[in-house]
DNA sequence: GAAAATATCCTGTTTTTACAGGATGGACAA
DNA sequence: TTGTCCATCCTGTAAAAACAGGATATTTTC
């Protein structure tokens, strides 16, 4: 029996390359694209696919939440992350979410072909570059409170302490504490750094 | 006679889907493909197609600073930039090097095509969504001197003014004049808000 | 060759951050 | 129930950044 793929991407190119690599491939049936989140949910109510191959870039809603939702409605239906970035906090937080998979779009005709037939197998399966990627960067998952992130956003905002104390209705000293927390947790020297590594890290 | 059409992006994927969507279009040869900048000048060396769509995102040269090589080796050649980011600044910069057009990777195969038969005719082809950033967005092309650029760069690496001008061998005050005038240029706030924008500017 | 842009340097003040080293109460889990 | 985590608050000091308001020499560009 074939295994049936539906693919979730806002790039029309992408979504045709994906195709196209596929269509000669025995065993594997083009069931439909998406390019957004909800016109894939709205597919999803009236017919399940064996694997989704999912992009984590979409326009209305990012492909980590979209994977939860997925899984938790769809349990059976495996899937693949999709994306450019070779980033160890996305594709933790996609395996963390229920993925079974995650290529990226550099990946060859075979690659993507092995990681279905893996997949579908109920293995796991990671782009060679990916898993290099996972097991290199040994950043130990840096995990932020809700009231750090919060703070986080205004401090990249360019809010002084006072400020922020204000919005959040809290004294200059407490965000002094978070602040000096988010410091240490992402080990920063200081503000600029803070900011810079937020955002590599996609905090913000 | 038929249009003859050469690749440059690093995503397998990309590719093929450009391929696909053109494999059937009259008029259109497609001459190969390169994934990285070096192998597109190797190519260029031997053969010259008509048009060249090419991403900004390339892992060994920036699509900008490759698109102004080509052009200023190759000047009969239409270069199409081509990326998944409608920015202003990017699409300017291609064009200030010589780009011919810019279409974004979420293109139907209407519009590529569309885009190339506007370019060979030395006419300039933007996406709907581009020429529209392009207009609403009026930033006024913030440029940056090489100095500035310095010092931004060490000041997001987390370097204070001091561990700056010891590096640049200037004056503590020199370092502090750059930071004065990057605020006033990005019109940041702070520290933080200028490393925000700055990378959101695609500056660092 | 003149004007504009760039890079350099200065004094001084105020504001903001960084750092040290705490404490307290509440929520939640083992 | 006894931790652990979280959010809150505190005092005090040192360092750094922001801001004002300059100046001067060297390139670059027109």
């Amino acid at each position: 029996m074939a295994t049936s793929i539906f693919i979730v991407d806002d790039h029309y190119m992408v979504i045709e390359g994906i195709r196209s690599l596929l269509q000669n491939e025995k065993g594997i049936e083009w069931t439909g694209h998406a390019m957004n989140a909800a016109s894939c949910l709205a597919f999803l109510k009236k017919q399940q696919p064996d694997v989704i191959l999912m992009d984590i870039n979409l326009p209305d809603k990012n492909g980590i939440d979209l994977c939860k939702e997925v899984k938790e409605k769809y349990p059976s239906v495996f899937i693949i992350g999709l994306s450019t970035f070779n980033q160890q906090s996305f594709i933790r937080k996609m395996m963390e979410n229920g993925a079974s998979g995650y290529v990226l779009k550099n990946a060859t005709q075979e690659e993507l072909k092995e990681a279905i037939d893996a997949v579908i197998k109920g293995k796991v399966f990671l782009s060679e570059d990916v898993s290099q990627t996972l097991r290199k960067e040994e950043t130990p998952n840096i995990v932020l409170t809700r009231r750090e992130k919060e703070v986080l956003e205004l401090i990249a905002d360019g809010m002084t302490n006072i400020e922020i104390a204000q919005k959040l209705f809290i004294s200059v000293t407490t965000v002094d504490t978070h602040r000096k927390n988010l410091l240490a947790k992402l080990e920063a020297r200081n503000t600029a750094s803070l900011v810079r590594i937020a955002t590599q890290l996609h905090l913000i």
